[in-house]
DNA sequence: CGCAATACTTGATCCATGTCAATTTCTATA
DNA sequence: TATAGAAATTGACATGGATCAAGTATTGCG
């Protein structure tokens, strides 16, 4: 591991209250690993033996189904995927792949499992850590039942410009296939939701975004918190 | 609360591993109430002051957003729910009303923080709930993204004769313009797709569900543990 | 740089699903 | 049991979104 990397995350919020022995532990049997990208790390269905953190680059969660592939959601550094997976000692319910070189670090699930046995304040880091999660996939899910694809189009943009500082631009840090896939929709039709958001205050010239007029936009797509506000 | 039903309680997972005196200390403070049908119990967007454990009856979890509204879950006893925006403190995602008469418990959300903080092995339990709870999600966002609307209704049907033990036969437990909403169709839409079901050895008389054939019926919904799977 | 592969866009068309309206069936209760 | 209201079904039609087929723009790499 990298000088400074261990206490990056460190101050993750899953691990930043636990005991230094419990934190050593479970760093005892990490694995480092530099990944290039296109690499499938995880598959469904497989057992879930790592708690996976991501240092650098950038990992997909996709599911499939008879032949049929779709983008859950994308993980950026710093972060843990798959936790409930370890926790339930159950098999992955989503693959994941690179999609840049990406280093990630892999903590054996049953060390994870036997410390937080052991260390209140690691549970209670787990618990928020699963809470957030679980609300962010209800959220998702709303977001597909109640919204037609211009309108979760409509709200992705809002969402993201709101993390990039409410500047009126941005860059998609996503490829637009994945995004279509991400968004419940195909590429071609994401071409055509982005021309008709043209007429709401919206451009985009390949991976820029400038939202010109963000009234008319906030009008089309009513953002509520309880879809898109990802700390609510 | 009536006699018995403390022991049932008491014997949910999320509770049986309790301390005794946490488990006295949480329910000190709880209110047992009864509504008729068709109350909202808790409307999206409001603080989430209690935990709620359904005793009899069924309670509909459900979300709305520009005056479209959908069915996420049905709770059925006895179970908790609301229980990750209980350890967030933060707003309900999802509102909730009963569908028959229904009897509920309602603990203070600030006990059951205070609690699980205190009792290792109801934090324990907490985390495999939220777990649980959340690859439930995941197995919803999946089977909605990837499946067509006739094959989420031969996939659910498949799911509850699972559950009734595989007889060939079970009743409907839900209405089926609630389960339109609950597998994202409307309900013109499902009863198309059963009698798209029926060339696939399904009849639906009423709440009435014979397969007849469920080899074909298996051959059309294709279901896999990673999507059907309550327990995995 | 130049070329091939890949991603993106556009148009034409098709299909799944939604909407609207009209019955029919079911259910609760007076 | 009669009846009103709700739920379910059915048909006709509209529409959102998918698919297919080009064509254009980007990107990666020899």
């Amino acid at each position: 591991m990298r000088p400074g990397e261990i206490d990056e995350i460190r101050k993750l919020p899953l691990f930043s209250a636990m005991l230094p022995e419990s934190f050593d532990a479970l760093f005892r049997g990490a694995y480092v690993q530099n990944f290039p990208p296109q690499i499938e790390l995880i598959r469904e269905g497989d057992p879930a033996d790592f708690l996976h953190v991501v240092l650098e680059g950038a990992v997909e969660l996709f599911a499939t189904w008879n032949n049929r592939e779709t983008t859950m959601t994308t993980v950026a550094p710093i972060a843990t995927f798959i936790l409930a997976a370890t926790i339930k000692n159950g098999p992955y319910l989503m693959s994941a792949r690179t999609l840049e070189k990406t280093r990630v670090i892999l903590l054996p699930s049953g060390d994870v499992r036997k410390i937080f046995a052991a260390d209140v304040d690691f549970a209670q880091a787990i618990i928020l850590e699963l809470a957030q999660c679980y609300r962010a996939v209800v959220k998702s899910h709303k977001d597909l039942k109640l919204r037609t694809s211009v309108e979760r189009l409509a709200n992705y943009l809002l969402r993201k410009d709101q993390q990039a500082g409410e500047l009126g631009h941005f860059e998609l840090k996503i490829e637009k296939r994945r995004l279509a896939s991400y968004l419940g929709m195909t590429a071609e039709n994401l071409s055509r939701a982005i021309r008709t958001l043209n007429g709401y205050g919206v451009e985009i010239d390949g991976s820029q975004v400038r939202i010109t007029n963000r009234k008319d936009l906030m009008a089309f797509a009513k953002p509520t918190p309880l879809i898109d506000d990802p700390k609510c």
